[in-house]
DNA sequence: TTGTACGCGTTATCAC
DNA sequence: GTGATAACGCGTACAA
């Protein structure tokens, strides 16, 4: 098909009869042309196929009706499972989602962002706190509404919705602690850029201080992200001199893998061992025995991320961060210890 | 930040005293200018922190340099895998990445793909040759290279890029059948608008006429991907009259559903039933016992889709489908059936 | 209610 | 190697 070029507002205005102006009136403000007229210009945009050319809209109104979205990850099933969440929800309000990964890596991270405020979004969704007060300063020159996800600070610079990862994990350290157990260990994926993972770690941390016990003697071990890490973490935690008697995981995939390795080392969980994960997916409720964990809705957090984003972009209304609720899951990977 | 507004091209030609047409030279075809030209443009460009409008470039050059990708859900682990190393691949040379997802719906797919096709996108990724000869013939008149993914076909009217689901499950299931199992049933993901999923129940009962088995005897249930419809189909299976000495799930997710729930209602594995799945994904290496499954490199596919689409949108070469490897994995689920 | 005409910020085609 | 300038397709004052 060559010499093939798709037909435009002008072409559409002539087999209409009518100006351009009516045409482009037609599409955004209907109810600003007289039935007869729009019924033409209607009839002409489906004979040819019109669609509207994105980018000379987006020229000429400054609007992209796209969010962008930057996650660590999509590997990672709990950012998966918000971000459909969101995508579905953005989707039905008609906005377009421009999705792209840090790996983790801030200075990607920064890149990214740059890239999609050069395409023009509206919005920005982006996961926890933890940024450059550079690059905060950036969007807010440039006038782009950036939304926090997966963590929650009332004080920080943009606003947030998700849920208190330190409260939550103090809740389940607290337990934990109240059901006997002395001797810690904790698998963490990497605290240096992750907020959310250095909350859980200083959770327990704080609740180990609150139940008159040293800190320091937390057995932590910082990994990647995965199931193998966990087994590879949990058998160098288990090489330590004093062998806990709980093992916190700062996921539930960590969790998994934990649990696996302590199989394969021939422990009985939780008669040897306890083990315990966060966010409750469904890899929390397969393993033998049922990994205890901290309830997270990753579906509502997209959802509700959506909505915010939105009315901060229409601006129908100032932002305000969001908290989400989270529950304790006691399940069979977690006993009391007894001595 | 009233009246605030973001420096063009021309503000960055005033600055380094050139005119607009050697600054967007210097951004394009850099070797093309000067290079001390090049080096006061360049000036310029960070002092006034310029970055380029993308909507007036596509306008001007007719590429966006994006390439949507519409998958069914990003709650399936092998979607986010192989979208997540999509993305990467397509991140390097330098295009963007827009998501978009069906819900496993044909309408919803045309229609995300008119969107994407809207908003200009250089070239879309698809899931599996399901759909219309409409839609493809829409793409081929906008002129729009597509990619199929998770499905290959060298007959199709579109360029594909993965493995053959019917050979795949066909191996594993001469394996089964090889090994002495005679009563059969199988959990599949629904096979209305999936022809990944259609091709395994297929091969299964393709493998079974081979083996002198009615075909018609196959304890087939379909349901939605996840761990509870497992589950729950696993229950419907086992109400059944006879009793199958294997279950071949369409997948790990469904597999491990299966397997969970046939320990709840005391069944060993694999002495009692066997129970194997597809994708080889992490959660069949975790379960008790581990999965035997089919192993395939969504990461590999992501990868490799990439590459492809880059090189048929800079018509570097004519297309031609790929096929990629699978491999059985026989792991502790499965096992001879001894009468 | 409808039409005219300009501007949006870039790229590309010419001359020079 | 560099500069002027015409597109690109749409939205929107402003005028009619």
């Amino acid at each position: 098909m060559p010499g093939f070029s798709a037909p435009t507002l002008t072409d559409v205005a002539k087999k209409a009869g009518v100006s351009t102006a009516t045409v482009s009136r037609c599409l955004n403000t209907p109810d600003r042309v007289a039935k007869r007229t729009r019924d033409k210009v209607e009839d002409a945009i489906a004979m040819l196929g019109f669609t509207p050319n994105f980018g000379a809209r987006v020229m000429a109104s400054k609007r992209t009706y796209t969010i962008g979205a930057i996650i660590p990850t999509m590997e990672n099933a709990i950012f998966a499972r918000g971000l459909q969440a969101f995508q579905d929800a953005l989707h039905k309000q008609g906005y377009t989602l421009l999705v792209a990964s840090s790996s983790y890596d801030p200075k990607i991270e920064e890149e990214q962002i740059r890239t999609l405020v050069s395409r023009g979004v509206d919005g920005l969704l982006l996961i926890g706190h933890d940024r450059s007060s550079e690059i905060v300063n950036y969007l807010q020159e440039k006038n782009i509404p950036a939304l926090v996800a997966w963590a929650h600070d009332p004080n920080a610079r943009l606003p947030s919705v998700g849920f208190d990862n330190f409260a939550a994990m103090s809740e389940l350290a607290r337990y934990v602690l109240s059901i006997g157990h002395r001797r810690i260990g904790m698998i963490s994926s990497w605290t240096q850029t992750n907020d959310r993972a250095r909350a859980r770690v200083m959770a327990v941390k704080h609740v180990m201080l609150e139940g008159g016990l040293n800190p320091d003697n937390l057995v932590l071990i910082e990994t990647d992200y995965g199931i193998e890490t966990g087994s590879k973490a949990f058998d160098t935690i288990i090489s330590n001199s004093r062998l806990p008697s709980i093992v916190f995981c700062g996921n539930d995939v960590l969790a998994a893998g934990a649990l696996k390795q302590a199989k394969v080392r021939g422990m009985k969980i939780p008669e040897d061992i306890s083990i315990t994960g966060f966010d409750d997916i469904e890899i929390s409720r397969i393993t033998t025995p049922r990994i205890t964990t901290v309830h997270v809705s990753h579906r509502r957090m997209g959802t509700e991320a959506s909505k915010k984003i939105i009315r901060i972009i229409e601006k129908k209304a100032f932002w305000q961060s969001t908290q989400l609720e989270t529950s304790l899951e006691i399940r069979a990977s977690l006993a009391k210890k007894i001595d």
